[in-house]
DNA sequence: GTCTATAAGCTGATAGAC
DNA sequence: GTCTATCAGCTTATAGAC
């Protein structure tokens, strides 16, 4: 039915506008205007198909949610690697990702300091990545000497530090060493090198980087 | 003068009202109005004392860049410490000034994002560290063969991201780990050592950590 | 399904009383 | 210097025409 296609594009239209803007300048920094005039539409729409600015915002902010811890997921869930190449492949991952949705970690980050604290129980992506086998096979490697025993949490911490701050503090990087966008695009590649090149030194114990 | 002296403390009142507003929420997230009420004075004063939210805005920010730079500046200008103690005490000195200031770099990587590019030039701050020599003596320590050779921006990015993610992304790591703020301020201390023993190791070569 | 018109409230900013 | 009152404009959201 052309009928319902053109609704279905039209909703999709003003939610993929929506991400748009909400990533770029965050919930408190648009309002419905922008959404519906980046998407070509009347500004009555977006409340008659997400019925207020805040159900499309949570809706966007979920997926974006999801969005990124799922891109984390895919390097831990195959069986064939070793924790070395899950953790190598992981930073790969990571920073083609960012590449690609370069706002994203501040947007998450922000925007979950915004919300109630009621809404602030994401446990469940601990147990999802938990669910992988990575920080079981993390604690195995920890009890044979393998890899340098530090808590889970701080482990996570010094991986997202590394990856994601690239992207969270471009703007800062560039306007103190007057880069360009091109410039710091290039420079990031040799920058993932090291990031792998530290963690894989510091955490893998007896292993020699040439 | 006592009526001096009530006009100063009013500014003042408003502006540390401003500070404190601006840094937990952001331009876009606040009003005049929640300025005014946090300084427990009328909204026509913030206007009457600084012309506009956006001039006041820019004083703020302005102040807090400058802050935030010149806690890193300190270790860094003193003369009697090795590369390897200006790095761990930069390291220190990087986590208490953000234990006390957790909103900062969230700030200020959000609002610079969102500024024009026009007012984008920070080269400066470039310019104000590279003046204590610790630059030079990075570059020189590499000529001798005591440091890894990187680029000094890949240098920053890895120290910054190590010291500045973990308050960046606090909201992120709690709810995951179902940590109280308590409980993630403790996790800190012990952080803080794995960063600082990680960069050392990862920077200073032929350094074993016992 | 999409529009116009409009409601009710909040926004930044100012004029004028005290 | 500080307040009240008020402005014009923008906000989210809805009612009703088409």
């Amino acid at each position: 039915m052309n009928m319902e296609n053109t609704n279905i594009s039209t909703e999709l239209k003003i939610k993929e506008a929506a991400r748009r803007i909400f990533l770029e300048k965050g919930f408190a920094g648009c309002s419905s205007r922008d959404i519906a005039s980046e998407a070509g539409v009347n500004v009555a729409l977006v409340n008659y198909y997400f019925r207020s600015k805040t159900k499309l915002f949570e809706l966007i902010f979920h997926d974006e949610f999801e969005n990124f811890f799922s891109s984390m997921i895919i390097a831990f869930s195959n069986p064939k690697l070793s924790l070395k190449e899950k953790l190598e492949i992981f930073i790969e991952n990571e920073f083609q990702f960012l590449t690609k949705h370069p706002d994203l970690p501040n947007f998450l980050l922000t925007e979950l300091k915004r919300s109630d604290d009621a809404v602030k129980d994401h446990s469940e992506k601990f147990q999802q990545i938990a669910s992988t086998g990575v920080f079981d096979e993390f604690l195995q490697a920890q009890e044979e000497g393998k890899i340098r025993k530090i808590d889970l949490m701080s482990l996570s911490l010094l991986i997202m530090s590394s990856c994601q701050y690239p992207f969270l503090g471009k703007e800062m990087i560039c306007s103190i060493h007057q880069l360009s966008d091109e410039d710091y695009k290039e420079k990031l590649k040799q920058h993932q090198m090291y990031v792998t090149e530290m963690l894989i030194n510091y955490l893998f114990i007896n292993y020699e980087n040439k």
